[in-house]
DNA sequence: TACTATTACTAACATCTGTTAGTTTTGAAA
DNA sequence: TTTCAAAACTAACAGATGTTAGTAATAGTA
């Protein structure tokens, strides 16, 4: 057949990257085989191969755009003119959401880039230590200027993003209140804490 | 040979559950290959199921080793007579414990038993969606007797669980500041939070 | 020294893996 | 209706996988 052009507007690469993305979620990168990948897609194990490059393509575009997303947020934050605490709540807000509405292939990003290999290895890692220092770089200076108490940047950062990495293994609660409940959530607890 | 007395009183079969703990940790349980483990080990892979029943059983080992762990804990703190706050100050500080002190299996446990197969798994499961029915319930009695804000407690239990299983990935932090500045660290940003 | 259970070895198995080669089918454009 | 590139198929590859069978080496005990 010639060009295809599916009636939805989506190609066919596009349905192989959102199911792989759905099957790295469930069973992980490495226990996803080519012909369990195909079967779901509806078509054999080697006509993937017409429309993508190979399985590690898979993952690689998958890390990569999700850690693009991130950066752009963090770029817009940076230069946003407000409160320390507006800038983090703005982040969390936005990792929620994320979290919830592209749970695929934020899960896969977080959990299975390590089966990446190099040089995309190296790039990711430097994406990921890039954007922890940023982030700990805003947490500093609200406490360089009295907005926030003295505790470690870097244990507050690692608080928040493995704490709104776990969103989307939390179904029962994402089915029990809504995302924008969920934000309202995670932002008063990690800025107020729990105590009354 | 006949029975073998290792020097230092751990069995070979001791090692190789440990060695398997490490590998697991670093490339994942389905990445690590039992020739892998044996070479590490200093043997060949075959020799390996002299000790062991096969790579699954190292997998469900640490599993529920970690798991028993966690649960005896919490009999323990349910069973005081405590603020509440306080339970869930030793809670959290016995979780950071355990990341820092146990990091390889805790970690193993955490990421990989999506790889055990049933009747594991089935248990497996029951016994985590347990653990966090009960933390869940302790911070429920906190906002009932007035000693912590009305929050949504799957979410305040979900912020912790998630926020300490990162300790380990976060090697910097640990290697800077001590196991005990950290327990600290991280008590009081998610009890008290980080507004001043 | 002879015995024996334990543990190591070599060799091989059956299966699964990602991927390639070569061929046929398909369907829009001419 | 003919044409032709896109995309599906079958078959097979080379390598890795967990595991088993059968055998040799080992070392404590009798």
């Amino acid at each position: 057949m010639a060009k295809i052009k599916s009636p939805d507007q989506t190609s066919k690469r596009d349905i192989i990257h959102a199911v792989a993305a759905e099957l790295f979620r469930e069973k992980g990168f490495r226990a996803t085989s080519m012909r369990e990948l195909a079967s779901k897609v509806g078509i054999e194990a080697a006509s993937l191969y017409n429309h993508i490059e190979g399985k590690n393509e898979l993952l690689i575009s998958i890390c990569f755009k999700v850690a693009s997303n991130f950066t752009q947020k963090m770029n817009e934050v940076e230069n946003m003119d407000s409160d320390i605490i507006t800038k983090i709540e703005l982040l969390i807000r936005y990792h929620v959401h994320e979290n919830v509405h592209n749970y695929k292939d934020v899960y896969v990003s977080d959990r299975e880039w390590r089966n990446m290999a190099d040089p995309e290895l190296s790039k990711y890692r430097e994406m990921r230590r890039s954007y922890r220092k940023r982030f700990t770089s805003i947490v500093e200076k609200g406490i360089s200027r009295g907005e926030i108490k003295k505790v470690d940047a870097n244990t507050a950062v690692m608080i928040f993003l493995s704490a709104i990495a776990a969103v989307d293994q939390w179904q029962r609660i994402i089915n029990k209140v809504s995302s924008e409940e969920l934000e309202n959530n995670m932002v008063s607890i990690l800025i107020d804490g729990l105590r009354k």
